[in-house]
DNA sequence: TCAAAATGTCTATTGATATAGACAACTATA
DNA sequence: TATAGTTGTCTATATCAATAGACATTTTGA
């Protein structure tokens, strides 16, 4: 059977950015590691019940992305994309040393709750637990693919509205100065390995038995106060972390 | 200072699209309450930097939508949006009824998970705490409106892989009946009021203040087993519940 | 070595998208 | 009752989006 939702047109979205979107999703989510290629510019045209040269302008954007690369007689080959490099530090940030390795970084708010503090966070954050703290949750994205998601905690009495700041600055340590916050450090980062569950598969990409790379993490400001508790799962086969000693 | 992101020019979605989007979303957010109406067409174009019949088929998108009417020599008005009706009864279900009262409804899914039951999850759906349930997060839309957004329990055992038919059919009943429960029963609703929360701010497009309408919710099968226990949160102004007796 | 299969390039045509300008028609108000 | 402000309509032009067909070029494998 066809795929469940075609491309739809008239909506005002080119067909070439559907078909575009669709084939990167697709990417990102392994239907094509068998091969490592994308399926001939015919079959595709086929699929999904277009001219094979709308097909072809939804690849050359892909290329230009750095997604495929074409060779005249073979296919379009997927690129192996490096594994992004988070170090870690004392200076350690997510948008901070990622942006000369992607073209576009980019982090969304998924969501945005105050809430009270359990046990663990009333640890890492050096709270009582019940205290107010404020949720947010992020997906963290390079050249479209996303690659981490992360549920950050911040202390509510001290950094009160700080979501809002966040959605205006698209940044965490913007939004840190804008509160008063000039500079934080990396104070603590413990790693795991799991495997994604269901939430990982929709907002990474990926496929059932994926591997998920976590980080639990603790930013002091300077005078070793928490300001911030972070759990990030990263897609495992986008990432590796370096640590310098 | 002019809004942080303007509209993008060729990335494959037309500007009309974007421009479209935008005023949608501003006058769900509530922006042009203190007038009624949007702002003029050559004031719009100027913000977007488009020209004036740019602006124009965006508009046009709007008014097919049912969400603004232009009056030559007046303005364009917004159009009051008659509340929602959400009957409750014994066959309450989200889509059902809402089909013949707007003209394209749709639940996205938001998040989804498997989880251990806390007290309260286990007392709606008679589990003990700890047991597996499924967790499944939707908001609901109703022309491209968002009215409301849901976190459902399922017990995990009973309707394993609800979250995977769910995306699959986009519907609650029909993954019902995927799983073998052709037929189920609202047993209990809870109504209750509160202010928004940030997240209702994001996922409803609404401003601070803004009311929600709670409803707690159990629906069981026709054996009175729990099969489903969820929370809604609707946008207090764009829903109306009536019960029958 | 030949043929099949795949991407690359070219021309041509149609419709959608966007800009530009001019003016008509209508509403509210001074 | 003028007049300013607003939406509606028309013509014209340029570019983008999509389709169609033909053929070249390259790779792979029989």
């Amino acid at each position: 059977m066809a795929g469940q939702k075609q491309v739809q047109r008239q909506t005002g979205v080119a067909l070439w950015r559907q078909i575009a979107d669709r084939i990167r999703a697709s990417i990102n989510h392994g239907d094509f590691d068998s091969t490592g290629m994308v399926p001939p510019e015919t079959v595709l045209a086929l699929q999904f019940g277009v001219n094979r040269h709308t097909v072809r302008s939804a690849l050359a954007a892909l290329a230009q992305e750095g997604v495929v690369r074409a060779v005249q007689g073979r296919g379009t080959l997927i690129e192996r994309k490096e594994r992004l490099n988070f170090p870690i530090s004392k200076r350690t940030r997510f948008s901070q040393g990622i942006g000369d390795q992607a073209r576009e970084t980019r982090a969304t708010l998924l969501d945005l709750a105050e809430e009270k503090a359990d046990a663990e966070i009333a640890r890492w954050l050096h709270l009582r637990p019940g205290d107010d703290v404020i949720r947010l949750e992020t997906r963290g994205e390079a050249d479209q693919r996303p690659v981490s998601r992360a549920t950050s905690w911040f202390p509510a009495d001290r950094f009160a509205g700080i979501g809002d700041v966040y959605r205006m600055t698209g940044s965490i340590t913007k939004a840190f100065r804008e509160l008063g916050l000039s500079d934080y450090i990396r104070a603590k980062t413990e790693i795991t390995a799991t495997h994604a569950d269901t939430g990982d598969l929709t907002d990474l990409e990926l496929s059932p038995g994926a591997i998920i790379l976590i980080t639990r993490a603790m930013n002091t400001d300077l005078d070793d106060k928490p300001v911030q508790y972070s759990i990030t799962r990263f897609a495992a086969d986008r990432v590796q972390f370096t640590i310098e000693n």
